[in-house]
DNA sequence: AGAAACTCTTGACAGTCGTCAAGACACCTA
DNA sequence: TAGGTGTCTTGACGACTGTCAAGAGTTTCT
């Protein structure tokens, strides 16, 4: 019984990751059912066998996405001890996971884009933002924490900032630019050393 | 002569603004040439009259959006005489445009990020990024002279943090947040006291 | 071993897409 | 008035889409 669940379940987890592969390579415009089944080793029919229909599907792929970012700078923040070690992990995290996984980032730029246009998933998406807002905001108030001061921004606002930062490095990154996670790193140690204030006066101006 | 050639760029003008609106109403995943004909008085065939091919259509209209966006704080910029008019005259342009256009700035993101599925598009959205970056510095230099600063930042980075911070203020207005623009207006002001400071010393540090 | 339940493939359906050719219509010129 | 040019509509094409029903194949249970 319970065997039957879980190989129900891999199952899915099978095809959300060949559905994931898919979307990230020709993003959510040309993603079909069949390329998606192509990338898997069934046919294209199983899909509405383990999915009510396509918005199931990704809806399904967003929530699962979000596992995999959530906790990329966990670790970091967890064994760092100092400011510079925490900042030159997470610069090194951000940088790796802009070289090697730039496709899986523009596919979450593609769907946050997509709930602005469509209803269905704009409550996913606005629950990963917002995973994603805490998870910026532990690094930051950790790195504070270890230098001593408080952040000078709100947690969105903090958010907000590195997100533009990275997706102008991600444009970059895609577009060929040798250049663009060098860039990020020398952007975030930039706009940190504005809004992190290393002294100890928290400066209300 | 003359008056064909005008008549003829009147009707692709006129073509382009039907394909911009239907672009910011359904985004460009859901975008068709029917679709777009409905949204002008012609019909669906008449499109490949005066453009080459879709591709040829809505690279078109990017490029004109261009002209739209780019003069947007001109004039305040060239009006202001003291670093609080030209603050306020900013947030409350930034602000009413967040309210009043929201489709047409999904859409250029939504365009953006086409571009880094698709080769096609990206030389003319890179070339109307640059231009925006360089309003955005135009804007804050002349703050900053106002003032009798400089900025912390580079001209890229400033960039990227405005738009981040619009990016999140346009999720947040196009899902019925009241808040959106009010918020953005603080996070714009708080960066900004951040990023150019406004003493004189240039706080190298 | 036979029956039942689960899993997956195949093929079709109604619809939409971009593209284009054929022709109708309007306008200007000779 | 006849012919020519520019403009626009209509209808069709092949390809692609999401969806689903029918059935074959596989596994599990009695």
């Amino acid at each position: 019984m319970t065997e039957r669940v879980d190989k129900f379940a891999a199952r899915r987890a099978e095809l959300a990751a060949a559905t994931l592969r898919t979307l990230a390579e020709l993003g959510y415009a040309r993603t079909s059912l069949r390329e998606i089944a192509q990338n898997s080793e069934f046919s294209h029919g199983v899909l509405h066998y383990y999915f009510r229909d396509k918005v199931d599907l990704i809806t399904h792929c967003v929530r699962e996405y979000k596992a995999i970012c959530v906790t990329r700078y966990d670790q970091v923040v967890a064994t760092a001890t100092t400011p510079a070690q925490l900042q030159e992990g997470f610069l090194d995290k951000l940088a790796q996971t802009l070289v090697e996984e730039p496709q899986m980032h523009r596919l979450w730029y593609d769907l946050r884009n997509q709930s602005m246009f469509e209803e269905t998933f704009r409550a996913d998406v606005a629950a990963i933002d917002a995973s994603l807002e805490r998870m910026v905001w532990r690094v930051v108030t950790r790195f504070a924490e270890l230098v001593g001061t408080t952040p000078l921004v709100t947690p969105s606002v903090m958010y907000a900032l590195f997100d533009g930062l990275f997706q102008q490095a991600l444009v970059r990154q895609l577009a060929g630019e040798a250049g663009a996670a060098a860039d990020l790193r020398a952007a975030v140690t930039a706009v940190v050393a504005q809004v992190v204030p290393l002294d100890r006066e928290p400066a209300l101006r």
